[in-house]
DNA sequence: AGCTTATTGGAACATTGTTCCATATAGCAT
DNA sequence: ATGCTATATGGAACAATGTTCCAATAAGCT
């Protein structure tokens, strides 16, 4: 109900050195979920985190998913600040597509949370940085849009893969001996079945992912620009 | 524990007519799934639906992420039974991913159940048929591999944001409202920041879901023909 | 100094998935 | 028919969670 200021001015003065704040909530809270995965951000390990209550942590955010949100917009806007300026189009849209890719595989759970919420301010900001570089590299006017909207979901798809793979493999896990149990439950046992697959089985346990991600950006600006203007 | 069946034979002969059993379990909680949303498949709910316990259940079905699975499982199977035969291989990679876009534009809670477990085996199905295709749509071989992730990531990456919409503007709410709304936070108040995102503010909020999600299908498509073989 | 407001900590609540168990039923052997 | 055993059922009980509530505290203002 009361959420965060009413007040008239921010709390500059603090109420002791380690007065609590959303940034240091939201602060602890990544610390959470990158040391120990998304199912442990409960309010009760984060008040024993910061040494309070869970009614002190209401008062700075509004729920589960606010926290959630602001601990994603705070890993991916400072990874897309953090990034390498690029002049040629192509290169540019490359460099922000792998600046999220690389966050999102470096905090799972953020991908996760994209995923879920595509209307994150985030997600605004990708869409912009990359649409601002589809008239230089050549894309049809007509087509910018269905193209950035294109791009966009493949990278939310990807992230959200990200994420389950983090889920399902935490760290230590072999993960060629996992591609390959599902490899190999895919295929099914008739070996008359799943050709396709079959050829690529090798490819599907082996694969590097962000290699992979990154062919996936090339198709789509590849057809983007082989597009005919209607 | 014990799970399904530990039998000898499958229990051919019903307990009653209206004996429970995990298709009739699963027949359930799709309809309530589609009739109230993800978050109102409750064992409650379904016991009520059922007119049973919890714990009658739980004998048939793993836990509660085993019947989201057999449920995604029925509806995209179906989905993908019925789907019309094509000889063109564009147009049959179309209507997969058409098959795949509607069944999860009627049942969003199987595209969030998609993007959270990739390894389902409803998407080995979608990357078989469509990789199946991609040696007569004259795709270089060593680029099949990648194209069929990157249609499958694109494909779940979409199902994911629409079970996402579907979430947010539950039957009623004014779609195109919304998204403007979207396109408002978005854009922000500087009447200079995110040009992209104003040029196009019009399409975002007036596009076509399906129409579009074709569109990014086709840019993948036309980028892995025009891939060079290394 | 007193008063008001912002903030805190933790108890209490409702709801969830899951487990447990006492009971009932069907099929089979005698 | 009659008991026996594995299968199946219904619902109570449990542990965990997000969220709300509230009494107590500390800061800033007059």
């Amino acid at each position: 109900m009361s959420c965060w200021r009413m007040s008239k001015r921010a709390p500059q003065t603090a109420r002791r050195a380690d007065a609590l704040s959303k940034a240091r909530i939201v602060e602890a809270a990544i610390e959470i979920l990158d040391a120990r995965g998304e199912a442990a951000l409960t309010f009760r390990a984060l008040a024993r985190h910061l040494a309070t209550g869970s009614g002190a942590i209401y008062w700075h955010i509004a729920d589960r998913n606010d926290l959630l949100a602001a601990a994603t917009e705070d890993v991916l806007a400072r990874a897309l600040a953090k990034m390498a300026r690029e002049e040629e189009p192509r290169a540019a849209i490359g460099a922000i597509a792998l600046a999220v890719f690389d966050a999102i595989d470096a905090h799972p759970w953020a991908g996760a949370h994209l995923s879920r919420e595509p209307w994150h301010s985030a997600v605004g900001e990708i869409f912009e940085r990359i649409g601002g570089w589809l008239q230089p590299l050549g894309v049809p006017m007509d087509a910018q849009f269905d193209c950035a909207s294109a791009l966009t979901n493949y990278i939310l798809g990807v992230a959200g893969q990200n994420a389950a793979n983090a889920r399902a493999l935490p760290g230590g896990t072999d993960r060629k001996a996992s591609l390959e149990a599902i490899a190999a439950r895919w295929i099914q046992d008739d070996p008359e079945s799943r050709p396709f697959l079959r050829r690529v089985a090798a490819q599907l346990s082996e694969h590097d992912d962000r290699q992979q991600f990154v062919a996936g950006v090339d198709f789509i600006l590849a057809g983007a620009c082989v597009k005919q203007s209607a």
